[in-house]
DNA sequence: GTCACTAATGACCAAGTGGTCACTACCGAC
DNA sequence: GTCGGTAGTGACCACTTGGTCATTAGTGAC
């Protein structure tokens, strides 16, 4: 295999790399998919530069060039929060199983580690100065989103939901190893869908209390 | 400063270390602490031996004499699981607030990394080699311990009280942000209680159901 | 004392990192 | 056509890493 031997002392035309394709757009976008790939499999830490590069197709200086740092690259590669998908309102009454539900769904369909909290599990030990603002940001998406479904005081139930979430994705996703790496999507939905119920009961008849008395 | 230029090639007896202590126990005991220390700051890939060695006040060479490599120290250093405290048989109904008190008491006073769980946590993003058993030790010791507790049958539960543990150790000691981050240990245990209780709630109903049924 | 044993050192190495930059060649505008 | 702007390259750099090893010096046995 030959290289190209100090390109600034001598000209060497026969040197040209194998392809280019010249589209910005479409190496930014191919950069980005490939570092959420790494991000998510290795961490951010022992995520690299060149291995991002490799599997978008690219050098890594048009990674630096494209994106500066690698800090950068994981802050605009970073998939936004939706641990609080299924949390809408509705009948509190299915509010437990909503929940459960898009929880499930959101950590099972994410497949190669789109799902934010996936994202942050693995960068967190890495990197505390990226898991900081990435927990902050699941945690507010969680507490803001029960706000606003169950009412203010619902803030730490919906932060111990998020440390169950939390958890459950590790032992899925992480660990995946132990009993509830066992358990069909179907199954976690049926053993999730009570414990939910039992974390949010004081939040839930807080806010059918509440709107009681409105009425 | 001077440096001992080429030790090898010209005799440099003035370059001598400023201390030798030749007591390879009490070497190996502090690169131990150190390491335990180490790891749980910063995860197995982002510790580095000479971090490690500098704390305990030695080379890192040494640390490589002692342990062969980074890999072998960190077995030998991980400290045991002991993530069950307080789950000990004794009345059901007070099951989940000695459960909820023994794991806060656990991760609070565990102080610098010694706890597994926060080990296992700051690890696992690192390195899925040693998450893997890691996890499985801790989620094996809270099943077994529940099992003699609650009896077969308690395992799914145990695991998703294992998952919500681990989330909120998470919180308070990897991301040390948002609502749970602020709480006192003593509040924690209050919110985790009911949680606790509602969690385990069909395995205690199951126990207690089985306790009638012999008698 | 002195001497063998070995704990401890620190210079060194190869490999790999994030980041820089001089250069190359593609592409659209004209 | 040709030409300027720029996407893309790859050699290079300073630095850090885990790991090696020749050398040095405490220490206990004699």
């Amino acid at each position: 295999m030959t290289t190209c031997i100090l390109s600034r002392m001598e000209s060497r035309p026969d040197c040209a790399p194998p392809r280019r394709r010249r589209d910005a757009q479409a190496s930014r976008a191919a950069i980005l998919e490939a570092a959420r790939e790494v991000f998510a499999e290795r961490g951010y830490a022992r995520a690299t530069i060149r291995e991002i590069a490799r599997r978008a197709g690219v050098t890594h200086g048009l990674v630096m060039r494209h994106f500066g740092s690698k800090e950068q690259l994981l802050i605009e590669a970073l998939p936004g929060p939706r641990a609080a998908a299924g949390v809408v309102p509705g009948d509190l009454a299915t509010l437990p199983e909503r929940v459960a539900a898009g929880f499930v769904a959101g950590i099972e369909s994410a497949g190669r580690g789109e799902h934010a909290v996936v994202a942050l599990i693995r960068s967190a030990a890495s990197d505390e100065e990226v898991a900081m603002p990435l927990y902050a940001a699941v945690e507010r998406e969680i507490t803001e989103t029960f706000r606003a479904v169950l009412g203010p005081g619902s803030e730490v139930y919906a932060g111990l939901l998020g440390s169950l979430f939390i958890g459950v994705t590790f032992a899925r996703h992480v660990a995946r190893t132990g009993v509830l790496a066992q358990l069909s999507p179907e199954e976690l939905v049926g053993y999730l869908t009570p414990a939910i119920r039992a974390l949010l009961a004081p939040a839930i008849a807080e806010a059918e209390h509440g709107t009681k008395r409105k009425q």
